[in-house]
DNA sequence: CGGGATATTGAAGATTTTCAAATCAAGTGG
DNA sequence: CCACTTGATTTGAAAATCTTCAATATCCCG
């Protein structure tokens, strides 16, 4: 298995060999950061990229209220803070939730690496843009889905996204959260993300044990949660190929 | 005021002369749509990019259940379908609420513009990467604000995003849409959607009378919603001249 | 081993959905 | 002009879902 992002973007476009050895070198020198550490903060404006090769972080914003939402899960092969090229301030913070190991590439390199190479820019680009189609699921999800199968729904995707960079098995993977984050997550209490996932237990659809979740019956999940994978974009390499 | 997509597009980038006349250019000969029409099917591979210049439109998904989750609005002045470029497959559809005057550009004719101007690239980047801030906020107010709240917060950001192309004035706009639609957009039942827009009125943040909207104190319902406008991104026009 | 953070459980209360019925508004054809 | 239809709004009431508060148990790190 290739480091995470070679193993990422290679289903965003059909990269060369010239191509993974330009993200490798990117990749040298990351940079160990603790859990629940801020990488960009809200308002920012960022002069890097952040790539997380392993661990799990999170991008949050705050209400006026004070209180914390977590709008999406970077795991290992994500690039965040692309957006930050056009948009100038962060409009949201990333935070690690886990220990992470963490590039923090240069802007002008970014550049440099998408000019030599329309397929890694476009590799790039469709990074970004899955992190928004996933951002609009977990809308769906928080709209229609009870909180059971909104969690479901969460530890679908998360196997599916894990799987591609060689970070989850046919049935089980790290999720190194707690129940408080769970909820911020899925836009519910501490206490009703642990009745979810309770439940998910209960029906025999979900194992958890010492920061790993286990699905004995991946069909059965993706039943309950209506999980549809259509919007992870996976196959977007294969279509390039064929269109 | 110049057409909606001049007026948006001018806060995303600071636009010249000439770039004002490239967008007026493609702006010709729009389509006259009727009112729940689809623009674009999800899965589909859209060959050209939608412009909304009066109307309001939305971008939709469908659950696996069947029903319908409305993932934000579309106002004159707003794109659609850039992110095709890239993402091959549209991930969710387009469908119109309100008739629309909506203008169809090939993806052949963006391509020149954008090449043409790389001011008017960044403005069209800029209007797609706010489409995602909208929509994480939505993605906020959905795990943390009451639904009376998230109500308010809607009307306070389609208010300050109808005022920028000049379809609002200080205090109201058109909204033409039911109580089921604004239910999808909200996540809420249409029974509970009427009830928290009768809330406002009856709290007197809100006067809705033969679809439009009046708000006779915009800082009390900005406070109700919480609402702070950062993440329309709308002065990046002003960043850009400064920084 | 102690202490702080996290997980778990119960119970009350708030919020939201669902279902069913009544009202209203606008257009259509007679 | 009126009866009729269709779609949208409004209201009530019961049931489901979720949050909050408070207490206890467990885990993990130093």
């Amino acid at each position: 298995m290739d480091n995470a992002l070679v193993a990422r973007l290679s289903h965003g476009a059909a990269l060369d060999e010239a191509d993974r050895t330009r993200l490798r070198a990117l990749s040298s020198d990351p940079a160990l950061v603790p859990g629940r550490t801020e990488l960009a903060r809200q308002g920012d404006r960022p002069q890097h990229v952040h790539v997380v090769l392993d661990g799990v972080a999170c991008r949050t914003r705050l209400t006026s209220e004070g209180r914390r939402a977590i709008l999406g899960l970077v795991l290992p092969g994500d690039v965040c803070g692309l957006h930050a090229f056009v948009l100038r301030r962060m409009d949201h913070a990333i935070s690690t939730l886990s220990a992470c190991r963490v590039l923090r590439v240069p802007a002008a390199a970014i550049g440099e690496v998408m000019a030599a190479s329309p397929r890694v820019a476009r590799a790039l680009w469709w990074s970004t843009l899955v992190d928004e189609s996933v951002s609009r699921e977990w809308l769906v999800g928080a709209g229609q889905r009870r909180a059971d199968q909104r969690m479901a729904h969460l530890f679908c995707e998360l196997h599916a996204r894990l799987r591609v960079v060689g970070r989850a098995d046919g049935t089980s993977f790290a999720l190194p959260l707690t129940q408080e984050e769970l909820g911020e997550a899925l836009g519910l209490s501490t206490v009703h993300a642990h009745r979810a996932r309770q439940a998910l237990r209960g029906a025999g659809l979900v194992v958890a044990r010492g920061g790993t979740i286990t699905i004995p019956n991946l069909a059965a999940l993706q039943g309950f949660a209506g999980f549809e994978p259509d919007y992870l974009h996976l196959d977007e390499r294969r279509l390039e190929e064929v269109g």
